[in-house]
DNA sequence: TGTACATCAGTGAACGCGCGTTCACTGATGTAC
DNA sequence: TGTACATCAGTGAACGCGCGTTCACTGATGTAC
């Protein structure tokens, strides 16, 4: 019951990223076939029902992946850059582009993907703007904000952040001068963002 | 040349129209058939081809009809509150409320279409930050701003409302109280975009 | 260690179904005289 | 105005195809003695 064991977690894995991979090419989760993903994994359709239900279970476990890989990504950009929330944000994108597969899907699936899948996205990203706010705490400027006002900003951050990831995530391979134009944007929007936290009260 | 052509415009009309039902249903574009759209329309099948191509023309089509609901929300906040941002992004807000379907689809194709659908989209928003940027000269602690951060604010205050605005399409519909709070910390936000555009220079 | 049996991940054939697309049609509307 | 012909939006039958799902199977791996 080892090598059985492990066999069948890999063949569960090549399913994820079978769709994780077609999913990078542009395809929505609610448009992928289980055929068709089967396919891409290596294994034949019936094999897919020895690991998932249906199509809902496998997007329920993509938004699991998801939700840790923007954990670990909140992680790195922790240790990174402790203090200045500016080198955090370029150590948070730098993660995003060494791991894009994730944020891809959290970028377009948070709007696009079936109820329950997006239901597990957003609590995902909730979560995080949750831990983000409490990082805020360590920003000079917020120490002294209200709770709900930190909530705020962490919200608008993330936000702001996510969709310009998914933005970034769409260019073509090359064209790290539009990325970093991109990046710039992203930086400098996140320190008005922070300019007027420190400025704003409600 | 007159009944025939009016006939065939209203039932062009009514498949744009289906389309739009399926996708506040909660559908994405890209998976709709053209056999759904045609029975949702009240159509046989075969009748979808003396209006479009395929199915993409049809998304080109509903692209054009988003692009227009959002120059009308945006005249509309415009006539209703000439110098304050705060009335401003109320009466676009209220505009939505009353006109969901071409906002919903705005907030969840910009990333999920297919590529030409999402490209179109994309040129609207592009189109419509450019005029709002204008705006926000009006606004007198940006006036003296470079026409590059007042498109960076611009960028930002639009993006972070078209976001809520999909969000907000999503709660059931009785839900006024959710509402209202989503709608108070959209402006909250729109407010702190602005407090830190005044004291933030590039 | 060797043998006999149990498990079960992956196979491959078969199914019914809805899809997009083609085609020849029909009958109301439009045009020419 | 009336008649004879042309147009063409919408119809309905038919097609081939890939889909999700079922089922009995096989053969490598695991377990018991």
């Amino acid at each position: 019951m080892r090598r059985r064991d492990e066999r069948k977690r890999e063949t569960r894995q090549a399913l994820l990223e079978g769709a994780l991979a077609l999913m990078s090419e542009g395809k929505a989760l609610a448009t992928l076939g289980l055929r068709e993903i089967a396919r891409e994994a290596g294994v034949v359709p019936t094999a897919f029902y020895r690991h998932f239900r249906d199509l809902d279970e496998l997007g329920g476990a993509l938004a699991d992946n998801v939700g840790l890989a923007l954990r670990k990504a909140f992680h790195e950009a922790r240790l990174t850059a402790r203090n200045s929330p500016n080198d955090s944000v370029r150590a948070f994108l730098a993660y995003v582009r060494a791991n894009p597969h994730p944020f891809e899907i959290l970028a377009r699936e948070r709007v696009a993907a079936p109820r329950a899948v997006r239901e597990a996205i957003e609590r995902e990203i909730r979560f995080f703007v949750t831990e983000f706010a409490n990082e805020l705490r360590a920003f000079p400027a917020l120490a002294s904000s209200s709770d709900v006002d930190r909530a705020l900003v962490a919200d608008l951050i993330i936000n702001i952040v996510l969709l310009h990831t998914g933005e970034a995530l769409e260019l073509p391979k090359g064209s790290s001068t539009q990325e970093h134009e991109l990046i710039d944007k992203v930086v400098k929007q996140v320190q008005l963002i922070l300019a007027g936290a420190t400025h704003w009260k409600s």
